[in-house]
DNA sequence: GCCGGCGCTTGATGTAAATCAAGGCGCACC
DNA sequence: GGTGCGCCTTGATTTACATCAAGCGCCGGC
């Protein structure tokens, strides 16, 4: 799984310890280790309980859910600079998903006392932790509002938007960041019914697919698709 | 809107609040201010931005979705000694769902503040507001992982088993917190498929219905009910 | 008491997406 | 250069739920 990793740097360069300074992040980073995964590695276990959460150096690590039926729902395919597992520290209650590793991966797993003492020491880095976990919420929000009013279409369209980022206008590439399966399992679709919509989104000439690459054509006119949905028939 | 409240005694009930002394409550109620809101209100829309957070002291506040094409998706309902709106206050980001009095309410808005001057003071404070974030984004997970692996009925008895509170065996009784079509919504179901799943399970003898009155005849074979799902036709 | 409206139920029909079932296509490995 | 194997696509069929369309019962007003 490669060399070891300075840590304290490692944890100065997440977005959440940006602003801790040198001491503090020496403290936090006594509390911290590293965890290396190797690619399809379950890192926790739905059900588990977490008493650290978890950042992404490197890698790619996704959290689902299993259903007894032997199905599965991606929730959230987080990358690097990214974390996760907070919510499920402070609560200690069990884990609704579990996590595995897409690609091999390296991970901080920093421990619930570091934070905990962090907080109580510095209050902006408290109002930054609650920043980061509103920010979830509201995509978490943000994906209710796509499961339960959008169609099919209307979702692989909001994430191609999401991926392209900022709206520019004119054409954009995209890299999906993983497989089509894993991506139709994010959008609560099939992978054939993934493979239908971006068929179809093709052939209307909005973008044009090669593999795991995406071109929009035109970032305006595919946000604006949405409206002359009813117009089109389900596959042609 | 009925007589004015005693804020402070207000706050001081609010779960979020109970452990804060009586000095600090007061430095809270002076950023607070009293909500009157009668049915049918709506205290914001989409698209507001907060810069304080509302907690139900009496009546029912709902959060939902609304689409451009008129319809409405219940995200939560909510009623006395909850808050909603932390997250979006925190974000800073324009609420993505709208908030309507189900009932004559009455709330407390809470400035924003008055929070992080409590967050500043009081570390353990800043620690249950994380972990009350924490909470509802565990909800919302739960709520995604209904919407997308569990079919109607099983959405149905997930929320008949939660609003019966402890799995106690034998038999409960249940209110509907809200009229039919509300929950409906809130379960991502028409009033139509509640009230046939309604049917259904009432004629398999697991619960009766009279009106908003659900009694749930016995709370372990309900719970099971979802193995045998598989069995029964969609209507009989 | 009767009337009107609203919330709920019930039935018939429609449909978006899932499921089932074959292929094709690239890619690593022998 | 084949040969095998995931990953993706494509088509036919099924299905869970929505939608459309009546009725029904209950409650409040006059």
């Amino acid at each position: 799984m490669g060399k070891p990793i300075d840590i304290g740097r490692a944890l100065a360069h997440l977005p959440l310890f940006q602003q801790l300074r040198e001491s503090e992040i020496s403290q936090l980073a006594a509390g911290t280790s590293e965890v290396g995964l190797s690619k399809g590695r379950i890192l926790f276990q739905k059900g588990t309980l977490l008493d650290s959460f978890y950042a992404v150096v490197s890698g790619q690590i996704k959290l689902a859910f299993s259903s007894p039926q032997g199905n599965e729902k991606v929730v959230s395919i987080v990358g690097p600079g990214q974390s996760f597992g907070e919510a499920v520290m402070f609560l200690e209650k069990p884990s609704l998903v579990f996590a595995q590793a897409l690609e091999d991966s390296h991970l901080l797993s920093i421990a619930k006392r570091g934070i905990f003492a962090a907080i109580d020491r510095d209050s902006a880095f408290a109002r930054r932790m609650l920043a980061g976990l509103s920010v979830r919420l509201h995509g978490l929000i943000q994906d209710v509002e796509n499961y339960s009013l959008h169609s099919s279409t209307e979702r692989v369209i909001g994430f191609l938007l999401q991926l392209a980022g900022a709206p520019a206008n004119g054409s954009i590439d995209i890299e999906l960041p993983a497989s089509k399966h894993i991506i139709a399992s994010r959008l609560n679709l099939t992978p054939e019914t993934l493979s239908r919509v971006l068929h179809n989104l093709s052939e209307s000439g909005l973008i044009s697919v090669k593999g795991k690459c995406i071109t929009v054509v035109d970032v305006i006119s595919l946000s604006q698709f949405n409206g002359m949905l009813y117009s089109l028939p389900y596959s042609s």
